[in-house]
DNA sequence: AGTGAAACAGTGCTGGC
DNA sequence: GCCAGCACTGTTTCACT
């Protein structure tokens, strides 16, 4: 994979502004705007680029409740906690990773009394701890150019 | 915050496809586009579509290795805990949070070396465990209309 | 790889319901 | 709150460098 520099400012305008049109991007970069269009459908080809999506406050969309669940998930329950936990729409992100809470879930919910659901069902699963969040300092920081 | 049907329709496709045109986008409504467009703008305006993003691939960018850090701030290093680590290009996440461990990082870098290296650093605030990321099996699920 | 011009598609505005 | 028509802007293709 080999980026250059115009590559790269074109990843950092598209990860602020993923609506940017391709004529803007163009000026932004000192380009035409064909020729950004076309590194920008490489980016896309090559898997850089894996899509865009519209950022949405889920405060306001009625989930004021978010909250880390680690679960020490049981060898022999992980099927079951894959195909059951996983596809609940609260849980927005999870992660499978090394130490004792094998597994990590950032989970939205619109009521405590949601979250309590959620912890109980994932209890079958494993042990479970939980941590409210009380604020989000960092996003999603787009991902920036080493040099 | 009343959003109708339409709206979380609306919500929905362009947080699968942030770049969607706003013809095609009234199209899968059925809506005219005008109307469409208008009824984008009020969700922005509302503050319920906080902004667009290209979404990328960290591996394919040079950052295969992924890890939570859990940091126990100690309360009187909080202020430059916040100001020297949060502002570390590799902390993807930071969310502050319950319990013992009171910040959560995700973060991604592109050795384990420096990942030894930001978690030295992060030891000068508190105690800290790190989780390597296996695999992320949910990855900011869209959300959805609770109905 | 990048440019410039022309055809085409999408957007934004205005007026009307 | 939605639609139709029109002017404007952005996108795409193609011949050329």
């Amino acid at each position: 994979m080999d980026l250059d520099e115009l590559d790269w400012r074109i990843l950092d305008l598209l990860q602020q502004d993923g609506r940017m049109t391709f004529t803007e991007l163009a000026r932004r970069v000192n380009l035409s705007a064909p020729a950004t269009t076309e590194r920008v459908r490489r980016l896309e080809q090559l898997g850089v680029i894996t899509g865009y999506a519209a950022v949405v406050d889920p405060q306001l969309l009625g989930l004021p409740i978010q909250a880390i669940v680690r679960v020490r998930v049981r060898s022999l329950d992980s099927p079951r906690f894959r195909e059951r936990l996983l596809a609940l729409p609260s849980v927005c992100d999870a992660d499978h990773v090394t130490g004792d809470d094998c597994w990590l879930l950032r989970v939205r919910c619109k009521s405590m009394a949601e979250l309590e659901q959620l912890v109980d069902n994932a209890q079958q699963y494993g042990e479970t701890t939980t941590s409210l969040v009380f604020s989000s300092h960092v996003r999603n920081r787009p991902v920036s150019s080493p040099g």
